[in-house]
RNA sequence: CGGGGCGUAGCUCAGCUUGGUAGAGCGCCCGGUUUGGGACCGGGAGGUCGCAGGUUCGAAUCCUGUCGCCCCGACCA
């Protein structure tokens, strides 16, 4: 095929448009690719469509390969079936929702799991149909607080999600390790690199669930990696949980006076100054007990107070925070939930006082009191005495005071343990790419998706949902494959196979360059001929670097020698070869 | 939702402090000269200065409100 610029659709532009920040954005808006309409949508241009399906087209590929069919749901969806599952109002305000004439609530989805499985069940019954794999490419909607980076953060995204359908369990296995394999397929054919962390599965409910993480600073999840192999998102981080101390033997806890020491940095300064350790050794923040209070925000608008207590060198988290309380929403205390509760004193909370335990459903203040997976029965602390301007020194867990239960909202850091023992972790950023979930029952189970297995007997079908972006994938392909002067696409997406050039004036250039275009359109590429007469070829330059096709041909003064130049954007190589090689030599 | 910045021609921006009725570069149209790195000359089209009030003889400029956009944070694929 030949595309001719006189009569494309494309417009580029000098400058840098005001709005668009990341190199990404700025190059994909410069180069003709995108348009933006609203904040984080997008209008496709027919380079930047012609990039989306070649990614699309590998993603169809491997998903073929991997048995899974494709399909095609409606954007706009009735509330009803999200109202089954919980996930009209989970979403909160993320959801695009409008109402039809009728005053029908209506959806703009965030993502497919309801209908697909509605659509299964209105169709299959019997375990002999199942597995299934199933799969879309279509566009999301999700009314972020803030879209931001172009496409990497939008509100409308293409996305390939795919369901997996079993009735057992090692078949849901089978079907999630298929799609898992097709994701390092596709990765690694788009050449992009990749981090496989375990992720936390979330409001989305189910097991086993992992992301595909690109390593990159500009990404917005922080992962964890061992030198011995062990991956995780922050948000799944489970802490390796220390053995419990003997109890026996150890001191008494005692009360000392502990003036204007709000902070815990100001309580470890006065502690080794006036309270030293019997042993010598200095007291540290990791000596005390930090107890921060949350509030947290249930789906039914309910607000609780929740106290964290955990190492004084660690903060929460928030993220975390999120992840151990979903699906309730945390916010900081405030001076009106210290009112309420005039058993805590600001800056000396601790669980215990000489008038008995503070925190704990079952203490005199009634908050729930969870422990950070680190204070282990046995471990003693420097805490809150509950008395403006003391400490609790030697505080032992298990004997002096207990939690409720555990909670994972502590801060991760580089050189912590990887909880599978395989050493300490680094941290990196990582831009989510990809993430595939094993979701079991909860789908099934919620819309009634049951099939008969071989005993006649009625069982609900487990599903996996797998996911990947493909309009952020697009974005981050561009914010890796770009120099000074424009795009450099890698040559398995780029939108053309080659970008013909004819400079200058000469009529016989322009023959040559239509030989030139004609023979390349034979030998199978997909040519970009820059046709435009009156243009000069400072102009011409410019716009095929902006472009960004790897692979380039100059026909211009050399016609005279019979020659044109074949020029690498990437390495910016130009190799004069024979017109009528030009072909040839692009196929070889 | 907090913090910051910005809305003036198709694009990128100046003008605003110190009010006097709108500019530059690029792009676009016409004519001509150019054609291997974003050419040049001449002529031209194009703006309710985001919107609404207010102050003033007079507002892009000062005041109030409002809407929108971008960035940082919170939140999210």
């Amino acid at each position: 095929m030949v595309t001719r610029l006189t009569n494309y659709f494309l417009k580029t532009l000098r400058e840098d448009p005001s709005d668009a920040e990341v190199i990404s954005h700025r190059l994909l808006v410069r180069a003709g690719y995108i348009r933006r309409q609203a904040p984080g949508v997008f209008a496709w241009l027919p380079l930047g469509l012609k990039v989306k399906g070649k990614i699309e087209q590998i993603i169809r590929e491997e998903m073929t390969r991997a048995g899974a069919h494709e399909v095609h749901f409606p954007a706009l969806l009735p509330r009803e079936p999200y109202e089954v599952t919980g996930r009209w109002d989970e979403y909160g305000d993320g959801l695009f929702r409008l109402k039809d004439r009728k005053g029908s609530d209506m959806l703009l989805a965030p993502t497919h799991e309801e209908v697909f499985t509605l659509l299964v069940k209105d169709l299959y019954s019997s375990y002999k149909d199942l597995p299934l794999s199933i799969y879309q490419i279509q566009d999301k909607y999700r009314d972020e607080a803030r879209p931001r980076a172009g496409l990497l953060r939008g509100r409308e995204f293409t996305m390939k999600d795919a369901y997996s359908f079993d009735y057992t369990d090692a078949g849901l296995d089978a079907s999630y390790m298929s799609q898992r394999d097709a994701y390092e397929r596709i990765f690694t054919r788009l050449g992009l690199e990749y981090a496989i962390v375990k992720a936390d599965a979330g409001a989305m409910g189910g097991s086993r669930s992992e992301e595909f993480l690109h390593p990159t600073p500009v990404g917005e999840d922080t992962f964890v990696r061992s030198a011995g192999g062990y991956e995780a998102n922050v948000e799944a981080w489970t802490t390796l949980v220390p053995p419990t101390l003997d109890i026996e033997g150890l001191a008494a806890a005692e009360v000392f006076d502990t003036p204007n020491t709000p902070t815990i940095q100001t309580l470890v300064d006065v502690a080794n100054a006036e309270h030293p350790r019997s042993n010598g050794e200095a007291w540290t923040a990791a000596d005390t007990l930090k107890n921060v209070v949350l509030a947290l925000k249930h789906l039914d608008g309910t607000r609780e107070l929740v106290i964290v207590g955990l190492p004084g060198d660690r903060d929460v988290d928030l993220k975390r925070a999120e992840v151990a309380f979903a699906p309730a929403e945390i916010e900081a205390a405030t001076e009106a939930d210290f009112a309420k509760h005039p058993g805590l004193v600001k800056g000396y909370i601790g669980p215990w006082s000489e008038n008995g335990p503070v925190l704990g459903e079952k203490s005199a203040t009634g908050i729930r009191y969870l422990l950070d997976p680190r204070v282990v029965a046995g471990t003693s602390w420097i805490t809150g005495a509950n008395v403006d301007g003391k400490h609790v020194f030697g505080l032992v867990a298990g004997r002096d005071f207990v939690g409720d239960g555990v909670a994972e909202v502590a801060d991760v850091r580089a050189g912590d343990p990887a909880p599978d023992g395989s050493g300490p972790v680094e941290l990196a950023r990582g831009m989510e790419i990809g993430h595939v979930f094993q979701l079991g029952r909860k789908y099934a189970e919620s819309l009634g998706l049951k099939v008969l297995d071989e005993n006649g007997k009625l069982v609900t079908v487990t599903m996996g949902s797998y996911g990947i972006g493909v309009t952020r994938i697009l974005a981050i392909i561009a914010e890796l494959n770009n120099d000074d002067n424009g795009l450099i696409w890698p040559e398995t997406v780029a939108p053309f196979d080659v970008h013909v050039v004819a400079t200058g004036k000469d009529p016989a250039v322009f023959d040559a360059a239509e030989t030139v275009v004609a023979d390349l359109e034979a030998a199978g590429f997909d040519v970009l001929f820059d046709d435009r007469p009156k243009v000069s070829p400072g102009v011409k330059f410019g716009d095929a670097e902006l472009i960004g096709i790897p692979k380039i041909v100059i026909v211009g003064r050399g016609v005279a020698d019979g020659v044109v130049e074949l020029w690498d954007r990437r390495s910016n190589e130009r190799t004069p070869v024979a017109i009528a090689d030009a072909a040839s030599r692009l196929r070889g």
